[in-house]
RNA sequence: GGGCGAAUAACUCAGUUGGCUAGAGUGCCUGCCUUACAAGCAGGACGUCGGGGGUUCAAGUCCCUCUUCGCCCA
């Protein structure tokens, strides 16, 4: 069969990626006796923000599934989609331009399952022009109702583990999105604003307390004033009364070690609740509830004038009251970060609200034990995770005021407010929809108020890896948890892998995966984090593919270190053009010289075949090596130089006298030198460059392999090392070096014959080829070895 | 303010437990149509390894410090 003078990816990649859709390489087979390596997929979110970050790190993960089914390992690779949660609820009413609350929870879910459907839809056709080994059946996404039995299978577990509680605390509240949120979903910004000089005066009547603030506002919530008690401006003054500005109350001067002396006048008003301090004093003083605001961020009837206000108002209403009425001395412009809500970017508020919680905070120590049991890849990223852990300050907030998510599948008994729980055979339940079908099991009363939150979405995505096991389900897949791999990058240790870690610890007490490799960004070449918002090709993923190829984009992927960010280059997607390129000619070149190749004759190798085949051996080694520690890029690097220099650059110059030539003996043997090579550094390369590779393959090698694709074709082995040959073929390769500068340099060609040239005596085997390379008429020797 | 990382050729990146003259590809320069490939080949030039200090026979590599950038947190 004739190659085409040119390899044409466009046509090529469609083709093959229907070919393993059809063929089904890819499919997990639970009963193949092989060793199982399960990959618990990150599943993206529905937000229709796909860029090449995500390509950049599904490239790098689905490179090591490739590896490990090479290995002989049967893969567990599946997809899935988390397509529920705030991301989703908001995703859907942008797309069907509509809000959440004009509607009822039925129809609005309905929408959003809409919504997703087309979104991953897409997804799917993207992840397959991108030549993904996933396994199509195993998709599951977080809504679908066996995924949602799971997920509420494991708060009942946790209830029935005694790590479930509900109760009023004051948690971080998004006034935007009506909602609860996690420590995780915050974030900070900076915001132009502006500290108050505020005067509080002693109830004594004997002077007044200088105090600095950028909320006014929480006035009305002011319990305490604190100073610090080495503080000698102000110590004496402590248990004395002040009164609370324009509000007719006192509170009491406290001394606390938390404040800080070098801010503002160095007494600090606490109101419940300004930020985590203020939290922290009400507990540990035992001070008074003051709930100034309501879910939306208005103030509410406890605060007199301001009642009704949104807090920007009321802000400004009580500084100028403060004004009119002397308390404000001043102040001056700052900028200060703010907790915002990383999916709205409002400012944060802390409330006090009803929310369920899971109790994680005594377990730090398991927790951190659990990670040090993880292989982290690269290791420095488990610091990460242990820092997180230490710092842990509140327990898992999992309930979300929202409306598309996973719901508690819990009732409040209407005579006694007990909580009822669903029974395990009942799950999936909507407890809007269902009833418990039980009397209450405290009081036996039969009337219910259904728990209208839902889970927040991280509470189903920590299960991914009872997920793939369909942990609890009648068709449980018992081996593949704990999961060999859990992919994902380094912006999500805090919540994803660290939320994953826990669950297992708290159903399993094991961990969730033997392996976690992390991935940087992907960056734009002012080095800034890419999105797809800028609307670059550098961001999107489906106009990159317009000008380059499916495996000139995971060449890029796959061209630094794991973990590190990478800088989306042009010239980095040339060179895997190159490399595409070379490939096929050089495999053009390899299927007419390889014609009447016999791979059972046995012939005897000459020692540039040696040398070959050792540096082959010497590549797989390293290849595999870095593959073994989730160094993709040390096994292309490594198969390139082979592959480049070695193997094309001289090998194949060296050979062609032979594979030209009339002796067949000699051909015989560059013949399997060079099926040998070019086979076994194809396979290095072929979990990265999985189209051209796969291409190449069928043509020249499936005939005697029998594989029925290099993707699911052994690892090569290193199984072949002569010493000797290897050092001395280094040693010719440096004669023929010579000689190639030699004409270089003398503006020759290298096809220009020469008369003769010298070399070390030990050489003398390699003479043959030498000659043939170099064009010589002859060799001198020279005495020793050199 | 704290944690983690990064800073190496014009660009994108390697550089292992400290150890030869610090590497690769791109780009640049000079040649070469050589029976796979000019989308190629051969040869060449290009470095204050972010700055400063220290340890050592020896530092891109280890320690301290400063600067800039990124991510995460307070």
């Amino acid at each position: 069969m004739a190659f085409a003078k040119r390899y044409k990816a466009k046509e090529a990649e469609p083709r093959l990626q229907q070919q393993w859709a059809e063929t089904g390489i890819y499919r997990f087979n639970p009963d193949s006796g092989r060793e199982v390596y399960s990959i618990d997929t990150p599943p993206p979110t529905v937000s229709g923000m796909i860029h090449m970050g995500h390509i950049f790190s599904y490239v790098q993960a689905e490179v090591m599934a490739r590896y490990q089914r090479m290995t002989g390992k049967e893969v567990f690779y599946p997809f899935c989609f988390d397509d529920n949660g705030l991301p989703s609820e908001r995703f859907t009413e942008k797309v069907k331009k509509v809000k959440a609350q004009d509607m009822t929870r039925g129809e609005f879910v309905k929408l959003c399952l809409e919504v997703a459907k087309d979104a991953e839809k897409q997804f799917r056709e993207l992840w397959n022009s991108f030549g993904f080994s996933c396994d199509w059946s195993l998709m599951y996404t977080t809504i679908d109702p066996w995924v949602q039995r799971v997920s509420q299978r494991s708060f009942l577990d946790l209830v029935k583990k005694d790590r479930v509680y509900r109760k009023e605390a004051p948690t971080l509240w998004c006034p935007e999105c009506q909602t609860a949120v996690a420590q995780a979903e915050s974030e900070d910004k900076e915001f132009p604003s502006h500290f108050h000089d505020l005067e509080f005066r002693l109830a004594d009547g004997t002077g007044v307390v200088p105090i600095a603030t950028t909320r006014p506002e929480l006035i009305p919530a002011c319990v305490a004033v604190f100073v610090h008690p080495d503080d000698t401006r102000w110590k004496h003054l402590v248990g004395q009364k002040v009164g609370v500005p324009l509000y007719d109350r006192e509170v009491t001067i406290l001394s606390d070690e938390k404040v800080d002396m070098e801010k503002g006048s160095g007494a600090v008003m606490c109101c419940t609740f300004g930020d985590t301090t203020d939290i922290e004093w009400w507990g540990e003083h035992n001070l008074d509830l003051r709930i100034i605001l309501d879910n939306r961020g208005h103030m509410n009837d406890t605060t007199g004038f301001l009642e009704g206000m949104y807090w920007k108002k009321a802000r400004r209403v009580i500084v100028e009251k403060l004004d009119e009425q002397g308390y404000r001395k001043g102040g001056k412009d700052i900028t200060h970060a703010v907790n915002v809500h990383e999916r709205c970017g409002t400012p944060l508020e802390y409330l006090v609200n009803r929310q369920w919680f899971i109790r994680i905070l005594d377990m730090k120590q398991q927790l951190l034990d659990k990670g040090g049991e993880i292989n982290w890849y690269p290791a420095h990223f488990k610091v990460r995770y242990d820092h997180w852990v230490e710092n842990l300050k509140w327990d898992w907030c999992i309930s979300r005021q929202r409306f598309y998510g996973v719901p508690f599948p819990v009732w409040f008994c209407s005579e006694c407010g007990a909580p009822v729980f669903a029974d395990e055979e009942n799950l999936p339940v909507d407890p809007l929809v269902d009833s418990p079908g039980k009397p209450c099991p405290v009081c036996g009363g039969s009337e219910f108020t259904p728990e209208s939150d839902v889970m927040d979405t991280w509470a189903t995505s920590s299960l991914t890896p009872q997920i793939n096991m369909k942990w609890g389900e009648e068709d449980q897949r018992n081996n593949v948890f704990p999961m060999a791999l859990r992919p994902q990058a380094h912006d999500i240790i805090r919540t994803w892998a660290f939320y994953t870690i826990a669950k297992a610890l708290l159903h399993e007490d094991t961990v969730p995966w033997q392996d976690v490799m992390i991935s940087g960004h992907s960056l734009n070449t002012d080095r800034q984090k890419m999105s797809k918002s800028k609307g670059n090709v550098a961001g999107d993923p489906v106009a990159a593919l317009q000008q380059f190829s499916a495996d000139e984009l995971r060449y890029w992927a796959c061209s630094s270190k794991l973990g590190t960010d990478v800088v989306f280059s042009k010239d980095v997607l040339g060179e895997g053009r190159r490399l595409v390129t070379k490939l096929w000619n050089a495999t053009r070149f390899a299927e007419g010289r390889l014609e009447g190749y016999d791979p059972v004759r046995k012939v005897e190798l000459h020692p540039f075949d040696r040398w070959l085949l050792s540096r082959l051996s010497e590549t797989v080694q390293k290849a595999t090596a870095g593959m073994q520690q989730y160094e993709y890029s040390v096994c292309m690097r490594e198969a390139e130089t082979f592959f480049w220099k070695a193997l094309c650059d001289n090998y194949l110059e060296i050979a062609k006298g032979r594979l030209y030539g009339e002796d067949p003996d000699a051909r015989a043997a560059a013949q399997y030198t060079l099926y040998t090579a070019l086979y076994g550094v194809l396979r290095l390369f072929a979990p990265i460059m999985v189209h051209i590779t796969e291409e190449l393959y069928l043509e020249i090698f499936k005939p005697f392999e029998n594989h029925e694709s290099i993707h699911i074709a052994p690892w090569p082995q290193e199984n072949f090392m002569d010493a000797e040959a290897l050092k001395l073929g280094n040693r010719a390769l440096v004669v023929i070096e010579e000689a190639r500068r030699w004409k270089s340099e003398n503006n020759l060609s290298m096809a220009t014959p020469m008369d003769s040239i010298d070399a070390p005596e030990e050489l003398k085997p390699f003479e043959s080829d030498l000659l043939s390379v170099t064009r010589a008429e002859k060799i001198s020797y020279l005495e020793g070895s050199s």
